[in-house]
DNA sequence: TGTCCTTTCCATACGTTGTATGGTTATGTA
DNA sequence: TACATAACCATACAACGTATGGAAAGGACA
């Protein structure tokens, strides 16, 4: 009879069933696979085969499980730095890369981590030195490179948000613009109309990827013009 | 007798008390008051002094009314368009500063808002006018147009969150980026360090709307640069 | 070794949430 | 005048986060 039917007490030594990091992890694949809604207590207690209260003792309540999560999807970042080998321009754009790449590898997730001000701001803390780096090579002041870091974060938090809303869903950007564009009142939107037309159906079909990277090109061109002079 | 005491039933022609606007009002004065968290469906009700269910007659359920409320910010927003008289970055920035700004008139809200695709596909589609004919002006093709439209709408959503994020939180921004940095190990990023140690306190005090408009003028100065030669 | 606090788990239960179901009464149309 | 429909209400249910308190094992110290 070794502890066959037992209900309760403190498991044996070595035999712990939990651990926040075993909770955290289980907590990102149901994330993953299922969406936020789907990460419930209960849930997250019965896929550890676990009473949901014993969930309590590793982490304070549900909002400790989430910004766990935050900080895990942060801590799989890579930070590449190729450091001062390249021009500065790359060495923005990698770090830029690395960290939309750390964002999108969990999009059910990005919602949660972006509007968690204290899990981005820690990681900002940690990762934005790349930036900084790249930015005083190129030349700018201290208050350029404090805002000019300031709004390339803000573009990949826009634009990681907009990419996971638009993978969360399931509908086809391209077709579903054009139509909408087209169903506008003639005159209403001229240029916006003419230019959806020029560009047709293929045209509009959005690839993520070149879009961050055209994003990170007009930034790091608009970063230049801001570079003095007398450099 | 005149109705008194009376439980249910139909009411009186003209005496409706309940209609998708009024929901909506009400749900946005709760929102704004007392955050997202506060706005439930029994509490909607009892402020409109209506049965709960009495709601499901409106409105399918809960998310169809955030999805309302989306509907609502946007439609608040005003559309300046100064058109042609003005310089096209001029054009550009004043439609990127009314689109911030309906955002954060309910900042609440803001989340909600930029999560939901249909809400942003919508206004994207309405609103995108001045952003294309001041692109269009510039002498951009039809695909850059369309990249830095998304590019410059990213940006905006991606500051947006920011500011609500930190405005909901109750935390000075400026010290605490400053203690963190302080905290950090010794050359573990000296060039965040060294710039941030030479802005100081006061430099780092952000002030968003100076933050928003060096965004825009980096965007525009990155759009400039990539209006071909020959124009 | 025996004592006692702590740690890890479990059982039960409470209040709140969104909403399904089905009733009651007035409206509008046939 | 009959009847489907619309606008309201009452009740009820399942699922949620988590407070409370109990049981069993570990670790510290006598």
């Amino acid at each position: 009879m070794i502890n066959a039917g037992k209900r309760s007490g403190r498991p044996r030594a070595g035999q712990e069933r939990l651990s926040r990091e075993a909770i955290l992890t289980a907590a990102l694949r149901i994330v993953d696979d299922e969406g936020i809604d789907a990460l419930t207590m209960r849930r997250l207690a019965s896929t550890l085969e676990v009473n949901p209260m014993s969930l309590y003792h590793h982490l304070p309540n549900k909002a400790a499980v989430l910004a766990g999560l935050a900080e895990l999807v942060f801590a799989d970042m890579e930070q590449p730095d190729p450091g001062d080998a390249v021009p500065w321009q790359e060495q923005l754009k990698d770090a830029a890369r690395a960290y939309r790449n750390a964002l999108r590898a969990h999009p059910n997730l990005a919602l949660q981590v972006l509007s968690d001000t204290s899990a981005v701001s820690d990681v900002v803390v940690v990762t934005v030195e790349p930036y900084y780096r790249a930015l005083d090579r190129a030349g700018l002041s201290p208050r350029q490179i404090f805002e000019s870091v300031n709004t390339l974060v803000d573009f990949i938090h826009g634009f990681t948000l907009g990419e996971a809303a638009v993978r969360a869903e399931t509908f086809e950007l391209a077709p579903d613009l054009l139509a909408r564009v087209q169903g506008l009142p003639a005159g209403k939107a001229p240029t916006l109309a003419r230019v959806v037309g020029e560009l047709g159906p293929e045209g509009l079909a959005y690839d993520f990827d070149s879009g961050f990277e055209s994003g990170l090109t007009v930034l790091t061109a608009g970063f230049a013009a801001a570079v003095p002079r007398d450099r």
